[in-house]
DNA sequence: GCCGTTTTCGGCCCGACTGTTTTCAGTCG
């Protein structure tokens, strides 16, 4: 039986909503909800951790209760602990609390009161006016209830990065041209450079609130207002994104913002720092007692707890805050440090532009070099290219290059790999190329080891450079297809060839989790756009977003080389 | 349930908004 890390993760925070509707020790809720945390964020699977006898107390959050349920649940699928509290709480509770307004305390009260044991029980409940006649609950939570139910379907998930710039960027105008207000800023997840974004934090300076959230909740985009105080409002779009407003004072920016911008994670850490100091920190600033010390800018912040200024891309409580200690927290790659691309479509298969028009989108955006990857033969949909075309687009590229100056045009291709690894061209057209794009564009399902094995025979493969989208995973629509990407990693060091980090905004693949698996294991990364018309080349930001998030600095990306140093490092690849 | 150059026991982050509460509990982030 294989159990991933997920499922795992899964068990413990069903375990933690049961063990809180009963109404047991927070904080052994909260252990529970921390440790399926680290288990989400492992880069290993725990359950090879402990094939190869690793001491999982190690992780953070991990004593030797929850090891010792982890192994249980990898060797059963579940753990007695957990089907024990099952028996007592229905495991179908714990739906409940996923509606807006119900926490473990209510939930409890339905569940002891009305007997409701799921939502549909709930709404029932709700419609015949049985839920206002409970303690503490009344007429509007009812009905607040009855509307969260009739929403939960037609729920906003969450929005990908790109889908909620717009929208953020608009509302932070529409706030700073309000008289009385400073600087705004659009924190949370949204500032953390997160790949999807639940809701959108927005922080504004003004020396009063009030004013300000009631010119938010006037906004011409809001649907609902969900909540509307002196400080704080909380507002739903038409588009169905939800935003939440916080109004500070200008001395408290620095701590609100990092507040505002999280995670939930690195700010507890920050806040115990504060406290090992004697001090407290909260949204309004750094106190010791009623003393502000610190709070006017984030650095301030940090400072005062013996902190360097801590990327917002790191705020994930991922080990940022010891690595800031130790002075080792990475010098993060900037989006102005890439030279090159080095995937990128034409009109000749599924792009929307000539080669032309592309090279001169990438010369104006100041890059020194291009790659022209277009598709393979293999993938018919998009005209992929046979040996004949391609070795005509190689002539059209010689001869584009002859005319240009500041950038040179790479040859390339995005070869498919087969199913039985290997690649859709000849080895004799593959060796005149400056670099070997290679892909999973079919057989998405196969097993993690066959899927695995496949990719590694493709970089076995003599002219194998890069491989694009490492998982295929396309954000809220396709899930990543099961590799063992640790294994591929250590390849990509073996074979001294590299992964991609796919800018595409629906791509973003490596993951950030992986991308730091990477840098760790010394392979190097290609930030690519996998542009297939010229605006497309914009999406580079994302890529180099999603890299940031991976931790990586300038020397952890291939395409932040020179053109000299590329071809040395593309060299190898393309000899062997 | 975890964790430890103040601790192996006794801690565990902090505040705003809402609704039903006549002084605060529950929920959320």
């Amino acid at each position: 039986m294989t159990v991933r890390n997920a499922e795992v993760a899964t068990a413990f925070e069903e375990m933690a909503d049961l063990l809180e509707i009963e109404g047991a020790n927070p904080f052994r809720v909260r252990a529970y909800r921390f440790a399926a945390r680290t288990l989400r964020d492992l880069p290993a699977e725990v359950g090879e951790m402990v094939a190869k006898g690793e001491d999982l107390t190690g992780l953070p959050g991990i004593g030797d209760d929850l090891a010792g349920k982890i192994k249980e649940i990898l060797s059963t699928g579940t753990a007695a602990a957990i089907e024990a509290q099952r028996k007592r709480v229905p495991a179908t509770v714990t739906e409940l609390l996923r509606i807006p307004g119900l926490g473990p305390k209510r939930v409890k009260t339905l569940t002891q009161e009305l007997k409701i044991r799921s939502p549909s029980e709930l709404q029932k409940a709700a419609q015949e006016g049985r839920v206002r006649t409970l303690a503490g609950f009344g007429e509007k939570t009812e009905q607040h209830i009855l509307a969260a139910l009739a929403a939960r379907l037609a729920e906003a998930p969450r929005v990908k990065r790109a889908v909620a710039i717009p929208y953020a960027e608009a509302l932070v105008a529409y706030l700073e041209q309000l008289s009385g207000v400073g600087r705004v800023m659009a924190a949370g997840s949204y500032r953390r450079g997160l790949e999807t974004i639940g809701d959108l934090d927005i922080l504004a300076v003004a020396p009063a609130g009030r004013p300000v959230t009631d010119r938010f909740v006037a906004y011409q985009e809001v649907r609902d207002v969900l909540a509307h105080g002196e400080t704080k409002a909380s507002v739903r779009l038409q588009s169905g994104l939800q935003v939440d407003l916080r109004v500070v004072p200008q001395e408290s920016y620095g701590a609100a913002l990092l507040y505002f911008t999280g995670s939930k994670s690195h700010n507890v850490v920050l806040r115990q720092l504060a406290q090992q100091r004697g001090l407290k920190l909260n949204e309004y600033g750094l106190f010791r007692g009623d003393t502000r010390v610190a709070g006017e800018t984030e650095e301030s912040v940090y400072a005062a707890l013996g902190l360097p200024w801590i990327p917002p891309e790191l705020r994930e409580g991922r080990g940022e805050i010891e690595a800031a200690k130790a002075g080792r927290l990475p010098h993060l790659v900037d989006l102005h440090d890439l030279k090159g691309d080095l995937h990128a479509h034409t009109r000749a298969t599924d792009g929307r532009h000539s080669l032309q028009e592309m090279a001169e989108a990438a010369r104006l955006r100041g890059l020194q070099y291009f790659a022209i990857t277009d598709h393979s033969r293999r993938l018919t949909m998009a005209k992929g290219l046979d040996s004949t075309r391609l070795l005509q687009q190689m002539e059209d590229i010689d001869r584009l290059n002859a005319t240009l100056s500041g950038i040179t045009i790479l040859k390339g291709i995005e070869v498919d790999i087969l199913e039985d690894g290997n690649l859709d061209l000849p080895d004799n057209v593959l060796g005149r190329l400056d670099l070997v794009v290679a892909a999973v564009h079919s057989r998405f399902t196969l097993s993690k080891q066959k899927q695995t094995e496949r990719i590694m025979k493709a970089m076995d493969h003599p002219h194998f450079s890069i491989l694009a989208h490492p998982s295929g995973r396309l954000i809220g629509r396709r899930e990543p297809y099961d590799v063992d990407m640790l294994r591929i990693i250590r390849k990509a060091r073996e074979r001294r060839c590299f992964l991609e980090v796919n800018a595409h905004p629906e791509r973003l693949d490596l993951t950030d989790i992986h991308c730091r698996m990477a840098r760790e294991e010394g392979v190097l990364l290609a930030v690519n756009t996998d542009a297939h018309s010229m605006l497309d080349l914009e999406n580079a930001r994302f890529g180099i977003g999603q890299a940031r998030r991976g931790w990586l600095e300038k020397s952890d990306v291939l395409n932040t080389r020179s053109y000299a140093e590329l071809r040395k490092l593309l060299k190898p690849t393309m000899k062997a």
